[in-house]
RNA sequence: GUGGGUGUAGCUCAGCUGGUAAGAGCACCAGGUUGUGGCCCUGGGGGUCGCGGGUUCAAAUCCCGUCACUCACCCCA
């Protein structure tokens, strides 16, 4: 009887096995080396932190805090949240440390998982990996412009090519509210019209209507106010300046005045990144300015802007524009060995060639030479080394090229130093 | 939380109008070569047909429930 378990990973989550992590590495890799380009230094935060940093920051009416939060009470009954966004955490550490005081403008970027409790679909998991970058202590749009630009070259030089960057506005805190009063008012008399969801939105974020994707709704809203129409002259300058940055530095964008974020904190400077081979989540960055949330937060005013890429969604992005990250390495050797002595014997020799900066693998089973021949094959091994009698007799090995199937004899002495002059 | 689709070997899937249908390809192991891979040939191991219940003489096949995966909605990276 064998015992079978049905314990499974939880749902929404899932194991990163060797195939797939090279991408990951590819990813993170390309990521490391721009953003240190920027200045950007990396900032890691605990993934749990005390719930109400999470309810303040991103907003307790929010569908993330109020029902999509994995939240706990720890031993002592405080009650504990797994991260769901990053932005919060990287706030408060730069308060409890009073970061604002070593410098005027903090450049962080952090990658890990966040947590939220949604339905699993294309694209969205239970525990998802996140990239992202927050620039803290300044409000000019030139620093929107540099934390735009990043991520957008970032997916450029991943190899996507068909990313597509879209900016809004959504005004300061005195134009935000309104706007969302001059929705209201638009709304108002059509809410017979309006999806039974969108008749909800214009109690709770009446700037969610704008991106409704029912037609109708799509309809009534396109002869609606847009966000443009609310700006404060600051607001419009800054609007201003960002798109004509990137227009100037060539960064291929779309203005859309229905774009509309979700969470709470974000003001002024809004922005989405899209693949259009996604599914219906086809969002694979999103980000834009918080300049309240520091306040908010306990520490002092302080202006900032930054964004978060979803990693899974940028993977399915490469995955649908052929984008293929170097293979893994084969190994330079495998080392055959025809009898128990040359088993012993291949061990040591391994250690001899790992030593001298070749990747080497072997047999430890004693299994036949043409068992061992066809894994070395199979590892796309460069070279096999022939470990037998009548080699070990003369202390020497044969070398066999896999692709050729030339074969020599060569003194134990010397293999590591040829191995290393031809298979570099 | 709501709705649709799908769960058969390690992987991709066929079988599904109930009755020699537990199958294929790939992968794995062995042999064809007493010490030699790739191609080819032969053989072999491997499956509670997601799980539970029901209908029936008989269920992978029909019905119900449940779990999981998946796509979409809400929301969002």
């Amino acid at each position: 009887m064998k015992p079978k378990t049905n314990i499974v990973a939880p749902r929404g989550m899932y194991d990163l096995l060797p195939d797939n992590i090279r991408q990951w590495h590819y990813v993170e890799t390309i990521a490391r080396d721009l953003f240190a380009r920027y200045g950007y230094s990396e900032i890691r935060t605990p993934l749990v932190e005390d719930t109400q940093l999470f309810a303040r920051g991103i907003g307790e009416s929010t569908d993330i805090v109020t029902k999509e939060m994995y939240t706990f009470n720890d031993r002592k009954g405080r009650s504990l949240t797994l991260r769901p966004e990053g932005t919060a955490s990287i706030v408060r550490a730069y308060v409890e440390h009073k970061l604002y005081a070593q410098q005027p403008l903090s450049k962080f970027y952090y990658a890990g998982p966040m947590f939220r409790y949604e339905r699993p679909q294309s694209g969205r998991n239970r525990q998802f990996y996140q990239i992202g970058a927050e620039a803290i202590g300044s409000a000019s749009p030139l620093v929107d412009f540099e934390v735009v630009d990043m991520v957008h070259s970032l997916f450029g030089q991943i190899g996507l090519r068909k990313h597509l960057l879209i900016v809004n506005n959504l005004g300061c805190m005195n134009d935000r509210p309104r706007f969302a009063e001059a929705l209201r008012s638009y709304f108002s008399d059509k809410l017979p019209m309006l999806c039974p969801d969108c008749r909800e939105r214009l109690e709770k974020n009446p700037l969610r209507i704008l991106d409704c994707k029912v037609e109708n709704c799509k309809k009534l809203a396109a002869g609606g106010p847009v966000t443009q129409d609310f700006l404060c002259d600051d607001c419009k300058r800054h609007d201003t300046v960002l798109r004509q940055l990137l227009s100037r530095a060539g960064i291929e964008h779309v203005f859309d005045p229905r774009l509309v974020r979700g969470l709470d904190y974000y003001t002024r400077t809004v922005f989405e990144i899209q693949h259009p081979a996604l599914g219906a989540r086809n969002a694979i960055c999103g980000g834009g300015r918080y300049d309240h949330l520091i306040e908010e937060l306990g520490g002092p005013p302080t202006p900032a802007t930054g964004f978060s890429l979803g990693m899974e969604a940028t993977l399915l992005a490469m995955e649908k524009e052929h984008v293929q990250p170097m293979a893994e390495p084969a190994p330079h050797v495998f080392i055959c060995s025809v009898d128990e002595k040359a088993l012993f014997e291949a061990a040591v020799l391994a250690v001899n060639l790992r030593s001298s900066g070749l990747r080497v693998e072997l047999d430890y089973e004693g299994r036949s030479l043409k068992a061992q021949m066809k894994l070395a094959n199979k590892l796309r091994s460069r070279f096999a080394v022939i470990l037998g009698e009548e080699e070990l007799a003369k202390l020497s090995a044969r070398v066999r090229d896999m692709s050729t199937g030339e074969e020599s004899v060569v003194s134990l002495e010397g293999l590591a130093a040829k191995l290393v002059e031809v298979a570099k």
